[in-house]
DNA sequence: GGTGTGACAACAA
DNA sequence: TTTGTTGCCACAC
């Protein structure tokens, strides 16, 4: 056994990010983090990147430790994340998001909860 | 099993 | 604030 509670890294990396609420962010790191995956923030690029686009994640809400997101200017990507945090009232600015204002803060609690089924 | 790669992060100028 | 360098660690070949 792997001691693990059965789930691979992408798929606790997915549960993740499923809990960001709408109309906030966070950053790979923060994700991994929570994840318990700390240090691993690249593993979690790489997760969203794996993702089968049938599944639902809403993986425009998560971007860069400084704010920024991390597609090259003027993608197609970029432009579809861009969009679609503005949608939820995310203001996007100059493919940078303001984290003071809008990086998630989880609670633990919750969050356990809902990672625990 | 070594080498290169990556939707990153922290730090230096 | 922006760019470049370094560290990080799992994964693909």
């Amino acid at each position: 056994m792997k001691g693990d509670s059965g789930l691979t890294a992408h798929q606790k990396i997915w549960q993740t990010v499923l809990q960001i609420p709408s109309g906030k962010v966070a950053s790979y790191g923060q994700i991994a983090d929570l994840a318990g995956l700390p240090g691993r923030a690249r593993m979690v690029g790489k997760a969203l990147g794996k993702a089968p686009e049938k599944m639902v994640l809403p993986w425009h809400r998560v971007l860069r430790s400084n704010g920024q997101l991390a597609f090259p200017s003027g993608s197609d990507a970029l432009q579809r994340q861009k969009g679609l945090l503005q949608e939820e009232g995310v203001v996007v600015t100059n493919n940078r998001v303001a984290m003071k204002q809008w990086q998630w803060q989880p609670d633990l609690g919750e969050l356990l909860f809902a990672l625990e089924f």
